[in-house]
DNA sequence: CTCCTGGTTTGAAATCTGTCAAGATAGAAG
DNA sequence: CTTCTATCTTGACAGATTTCAAACCAGGAG
């Protein structure tokens, strides 16, 4: 283990329940997890994947699903595929002949809070 | 008008109020645009300028309070100030010798949504 | 076992990015 | 006008990204 795959946020790690970005300086080590996200979401291909799979049936969608819409080779998609396993976004899981992905929501939510809905009004609910 | 500099997510053009990306597939026009806007955001040190700016007393900082941040030369500071300057994240205003920066908080915002809080509890019903 | 299909890994090429040094600009101050 | 300070622009370069083709692995069907 001598990368850092961690799943990323750790949600213990700085960015409790409500810290949005927008009240303290950010501090430079949680900045790279942060920005490890963003990265990953900073794509169009990836975003449509994503998309995608949140939004297909059962909240899940194999990879057959996917390239059919794109007009990429297989290795690209699984290429950005495995950016987004990898910044924690989602998560594969074979079954049978087919591999299934779906999105990691707490990494999704994560981001959406730090990003702070006017960091005025995030509080309201 | 050559549609390239668009202050970024028109609001108009497709997530409106509350369609989180999680939804429906993402368009891939959208996708681009909204992409610009994460990658933006997926570098540390553009992340943190991001937060001492939105977090500096007033709500705005020159860019010589943010150098003193970094250890990074002026023209690279000033090269991310200009990334996210372009992808509608942050404003500058020139007032005197100095150049200050405030965060578009609707850009942010926009961005926090599409991300959706959960998606499942955004518009819940 | 052999073949076929769905996915990933590896390797390589074209492009993009982050960074710095050096030069350019804008406004304030002599 | 000349000079000083704050910031941006340009040019250059190492390192990262995106993408494809070719090779590889895992299961299911003959």
């Amino acid at each position: 283990m001598s990368k850092q795959k961690l799943p990323l946020l750790d949600a213990t790690s700085t960015v409790e329940c409500c810290s949005p970005l927008m009240h303290e300086p950010l501090a430079a080590v949680q900045a790279v997890e942060l920005a490890r996200v963003f990265k990953a979401m900073g794509d169009p291909v990836r975003l449509r994947l994503l998309s995608l799979i949140a939004s297909h049936e059962g909240g899940e969608a194999c990879v057959c699903d996917l390239s059919e819409v794109f007009d990429l080779t297989g290795p690209t998609i699984s290429h950005h595929l495995k950016v987004l396993r990898e910044a924690g976004l989602i998560a594969g899981e074979r079954r049978g002949t087919w591999i299934y992905y779906r999105v990691q929501t707490e990494a999704l939510d994560l981001a959406s809070q730090v990003l702070a809905p006017g960091a005025a009004s995030a509080v309201h609910a």
